[in-house]
DNA sequence: TGTACATCAGTGAACGCGCGTTCACTGATGTAC
DNA sequence: TGTACATCAGTGAACGCGCGTTCACTGATGTAC
């Protein structure tokens, strides 16, 4: 409780000096105590999961539950702005990942992808069970989550249009795919971002795509344990698999 | 309320008759009523998630919440019974499904499994999310659902034996294995029920496996809205992939 | 077959706790003149 | 620069509800003689 006022009163006191110039000091104060009541929440995440409680995460704050009102409108809104938070982070943490590697090479391109994803998991494992686990009972997705959401998987097309960009990805398929599922496809190869992937080739990146979500998701949630013990290789031998079935040459 | 108690007299008038020769009359009602229990708690399920309340349960059986103890010891043992049903009803399924093909069509074998498993997901969605989906927050699944959970991998296990014993899987590899990985899977290899499969062999059939809960995951969660339509055709496809990937000849 | 006692299912009240959300209010911060 | 008013953050009490679990009790079913 204490920790909260006295830095309030610290932004408040400096920030008076500036207030003039850089914006109201209750738009910032406003701003970081959002942030904070974020990340209060995300911690109680690891134990409660998808049934967070309001008053938990005043508590912590050293607030009144029904202070939490003035920033978040409901329970559920805050839950929407931990998920929209959660689809973010680990967007911005595989695309620096696909950055940093040249993009010619597709496989190291792939691989890339594949573990800055997995670390993320790691790193944020109820974010991950919120986001790529079972539905939360009672909740629906709002429609501000469809963007953050396809942010990922955004990253998988603009590799396979690097590929096919380059020739680098064989075409050809020795599998028939059957019409409807043909028809699923064109239909998401026209939405903006996946334009211009062949069929066969997008559904190898989708075959990729559930295997790498897969393989996390049977790490994080024990489905692996009496089985594997060094995660690191398995995760890595499997995405090579992967790699191989995407056909980069 | 009524219909319990109604049901309970008949059973006991009808009952008392035959007591002395099929055991005791109470030894019946209770098991049926246990079923009872389980069968409300798994339509509850459905709506609350792992977050559910005996209180509910036993108002909608016309009980006292108090009355419920008399067949499980807590909240968590209800779940737990849950859990350990739904594997047996899943593995039961599976195992039926693979019973029904010749064992030498190792290829019908394998979908045969795999539209098993999927049918029992789509029939039994909240039993899906509680046993393949994100962990439930403060629970902790105990010894005795381990049997179950592994049954129906164990189908698998069998699948690619009779594949090796038959001859009609390749045991070649063009993906080396690091170390590590060939020593995890080595000593699950020694297992009861994997023993005698290569780890070439074995690596394949965890890929595979992966991919099938992996799509039946995006589909039952909904990563899959929005992309794909006819949700058969495209796990048709996948799973053939995948047996194309297991290599049967 | 009948009686005496033990077992057990279900009751109802209580304990002690939790939750999300609303609302009238105080007092501090920001704004316009 | 100083004053008057509007905005807004946070309070504290309350509403109405939920939950798991315990416990002493009643009355019916089962068992042994």
């Amino acid at each position: 409780m204490l920790s909260i006022r006295d830095s309030d009163l610290c932004i408040c006191q400096t920030g008076r000096v500036e207030s003039s110039r850089s914006g109201s000091v209750r738009a910032r104060v406003r701003a970081e105590l959002t942030d904070e009541i974020k990340s209060t929440a995300r911690r109680h995440l690891a134990t409660d999961g998808a049934n967070l409680s309001l008053r938990a995460v005043a508590r912590d704050l050293g607030m009144v539950s029904s202070a939490i009102y003035r920033y978040f409108a409901s329970r559920d809104d805050l839950l929407t702005a931990l998920i929209i938070d959660a689809y973010d982070s680990l967007g911005e943490a595989a695309e620096q990942a696909y950055a940093s590697v040249p993009s010619s090479d597709l496989d190291a391109g792939w691989m890339a992808i594949c573990r800055a994803i997995r670390s993320w998991a790691l790193a944020n494992r109820p974010e991950y069970a919120l986001t790529y686990g079972s539905p939360v009972p009672g909740y629906a997705a709002p429609q501000d989550t469809i963007g953050p959401a396809s942010r990922p998987v955004l990253l998988l097309a603009e590799l396979l249009r690097e590929g096919v960009r380059r020739g680098q990805l064989d075409a050809r398929s020795t599998i028939r795919m059957p019409a409807p599922l043909r028809a699923d496809l064109r239909r998401v190869a026209a939405l903006p971002g996946f334009d211009g992937v062949p069929e066969v080739i997008f559904v190898r990146g989708m075959t990729a795509w559930t295997q790498l979500f897969g393989v996390i998701s049977f790490e994080l949630f024990g489905r692996l344990t009496n089985a594997i013990e060094d995660y690191d290789a398995y995760f890595d031998y499997q995405m090579r698999v992967m790699s191989a079935h995407l056909g980069f040459r």
